[in-house]
DNA sequence: AACATTGTTCCATCTAACGGAACATGATCG
DNA sequence: CGATCATGTTCCGTTAGATGGAACAATGTT
């Protein structure tokens, strides 16, 4: 962007925001063309999220996503809730040679769009379901069979069978499933799902796949909860201060 | 990390890291473990660094280090120069069993350490080339082997050969080739590297990969010079305001 | 060549960031 | 088990420094 799209997107003076683009790029988080006259995220931010993984969720969940793309074969995905949305934080493709690849890492989706998705919303406290539901239509839209009844449906089959499915609302030729990972009092930290190509979703696999998932779900949940445990040491973490 | 030890490192007073703090958790980029008090990077920073791939070369390089992956079937990896470091900014793996994964992507490498770091530092500007190798050998401490002057030859062999060799001086079992990106006027934006294991790097295959390395590079390079000049539409980017 | 648009710099005003201090909470040790 | 210490949280007066108007420079456009 130029600067005066920047100033015009921000609301701020053309000098502030000149100010503030020169900091940020001092530090790497922005890049500025000097020909063109151009700012873009820097690169500095691939080392933030670098960072952010080694402390998350994503670093003890990668082995699981490891196991289950190569025991499936098809694409794995993890996702977290961030705010009303889920967020993609992580993904593995098994060797099956159609891949679908129907979310990038980065990626956000309303909660409750997509397996995963739908996975995390449900078992979020049901005051958040309600008000999401209720208020967040707007953030739905452009994704057809998504209304407020439609997904409360949805949610409810999701808790009855323990996972969510998701045959091929969003892409006709592709179908997902997900499950919840759990904390140790039932609130949702993150969603495991696998898509593939219709053909590999009947029946039979679907169940397969929901009971490799869940005992790695509930693994993963297991060590997550130990790991909030460790209050002791986690404060000893000394910080190398040049790290950035 | 603790509030406290935040405090430590910033150098501000604890109330003043407590409102910074609840101010980057409330946009996601940073969380808060209410339990144990502890902040971590927030996955906010996923979807900045999702952003910053799609309009930096990363994108437009993705299709190179496929068909490199695909080729070689060795590990590909992309790098930038940023400040005095080199920065991996994208990796793609080929599917030889025995895989080198030396870089993560976002990690950083001081400038000249390793083939794609070394490829950047050789077609750099001489005169940071000549500050980096006097000032920076602080930053090179726990390389072995690469003091100035050991460094400087390095150098002069690179810019000879048009790419950068690295015979197992980090990962001894290891070897590494590297080529330079270059734009219009000589300079590397980015470097091609390719490492695999040292009895996959003979003579006859080190030419071979250099080959592929600098066909790719060159087309690459040819195609950001292409996107710099094309100024006039990229000031029309509309921005969609609630992307964040 | 005149004009329009955008980027850059300067500076006086006034916002809002800072941190001292007081309080709350939970950990640690005798 | 109670006293003490370390840490997290809230409040608020002072003042550092962010803001944006305005003037200027450097482009691109008609």
């Amino acid at each position: 962007m130029r600067l005066a799209d920047v100033t015009a997107v921000v609301d701020l003076g053309k000098a502030t925001v000149h100010r503030l683009l020169g900091a940020l790029t001092e530090v790497g988080f922005v890049e500025f063309d000097d020909g063109s006259k151009l700012y873009r995220l820097g690169y500095g931010l691939f080392s933030l999220a670098a960072a952010a993984q080694q402390f998350s969720i994503v670093e003890q969940a990668r082995p699981s996503l490891v196991r289950l793309a190569a025991a499936t074969e098809d694409t794995v995905y993890l996702s977290v809730r961030e705010g009303d949305q889920a967020l993609c934080v992580d993904r593995c493709t098994g060797k099956f040679p159609i891949r679908t690849l129907t979310l990038d890492v980065g990626d956000r989706r309303p909660l409750g769009v997509g397996a995963g998705s739908l996975a995390l919303l449900a078992f979020q406290p049901e005051g958040d379901i309600d008000r999401i539901l209720r208020d967040d239509h707007a953030a739905r839209q452009g994704f057809s069979g998504f209304d407020a009844d439609g997904l409360r449906a949805m949610v409810r089959a999701t808790l009855r069978d323990g996972y969510a499915f998701n045959g091929g609302r969003i892409v006709s030729a592709m179908a997902a499933v997900g499950v919840p990972v759990k904390d140790h009092d039932g609130r949702a930290l993150a969603a495991l799902s696998i898509a593939a190509i219709r053909e590999r979703m009947g029946p039979a696999r679907i169940s397969e796949l929901v009971g490799m998932l869940q005992q790695e779900a509930e693994e993963l949940g297991r060590s997550l909860d130990q790991r909030g445990q460790t209050r002791t040491e986690a404060g000893q973490n000394k910080v190398t201060e040049e790290q950035f």
